[in-house]
DNA sequence: GTCTATAATAGGATAGAC
DNA sequence: GTCTATCCTATTATAGAC
């Protein structure tokens, strides 16, 4: 039996909340220990290093369940085509529509950047290569593939910060409807320029 | 003679910095102050409502120098391509090559989002209607003008979060230069389905 | 494991000297 | 106008009871 395990996680989840929501800064340990139900100071039973830990142990869950949730299906067996749809329903689920930050923005601003950089470039790194291996697989060059994949991370992000700011998160949905679009965009262009 | 009004420009220019590095909660008074060279109790003898009037005033002169640096340019005569490659030269030099992050990110966070709701909803549709405005007179519809504007932002905002995150400012350089081609990509589609 | 209580420090804000 | 000194609160973190 391994109850802590599971329960780390939930915690972890519940803990991102507050970190997608406020920021590093902004997220205070009295809104940590609430997100989570307890005690600040039992917080420090489970993280002993304090909010350093707490947000380096965030961004590891976080990173676990984006690969299984949300980059998990570029890699399984069938088309492009529907594996990339089936990627951006899981971002939308995964960024609740809108309405929740992604951690690459709020664990990267002031002086959480120097803490979390090397996570936050890795899960930038592991998104992009998901994407670039899929638009190969879908028949672009290299190249190609390398930019539509960068385009693709940069407009989820770019809508997700445009949603909080103008407290419109259909920005985000639209985006997302259009990226649909974008790979067969792209390899009709691919097709246009081979004859 | 109006020494303080200029003055006052310069400091909102230096305490925006500390904004765009840090975010709103990030940014203390004590980093604020030092930015300037002053005491803190010399900052709330020129901002009495302190931190929540700083960083409103800082959104306010950051508007104003955004419409006279980056979207200026939009609405001077000349091709459209040209003003449009103006305002990507201008928003390149506004954000430092993707060092310096966009308020539009660092205010919205948080506790500063319900605090300066209505100025980054403003600031995004005027720069949003300039980019859509230059759009339709270039020839393309309204509605995708509109779209393009939109995704014109998404990827500037978008690709300068990824610069911060992933420490790599080249993401935002290469995002300005191929959006350099997007306009007339449009163009060139728009040609090509009234074939 | 979780709690109350409590340091110790940092942050926002003000008073009053110069 | 700017400073030093100070206040009050919030924040991070720890000690020790249960």
């Amino acid at each position: 039996m391994r109850p802590s395990r599971t329960s780390r996680q939930e915690i972890l989840r519940k803990l991102s909340q507050v970190f997608r929501r406020d920021g590093y800064t902004g997220a205070s340990l009295a809104e940590l220990a609430d997100a989570v139900g307890l005690g600040k100071a039992s917080l420090y039973q489970k993280f002993p290093k304090g909010k350093v830990q707490i947000g380096a142990e965030v961004l590891a869950e976080t990173g676990r369940t984006f690969e299984t949730e949300v980059l998990a299906p570029l890699r399984e067996p069938g088309p492009a085509s529907v594996r990339f749809s089936r990627m951006l329903a899981a971002a939308r689920k995964f960024y609740e529509d809108g309405t929740l930050s992604c951690v690459l923005d709020t664990l990267s601003l002031g002086e959480a950047g120097p803490l979390y950089r090397d996570s936050l470039s890795d899960a930038i790194r592991r998104w992009r290569e998901a994407l670039t291996d899929l638009a190969k697989e879908a028949g672009l060059s290299p190249t190609k593939a390398s930019v539509w994949a960068e385009e693709v991370v940069i407009a989820i992000e770019g809508s997700l910060v445009l949603a909080r700011a103008g407290n419109d998160p259909d920005i985000f949905l639209r985006a997302l409807k259009r990226l649909g679009k974008s790979l067969g965009g792209m390899l009709e262009e691919t097709v246009r320029s081979e004859k």
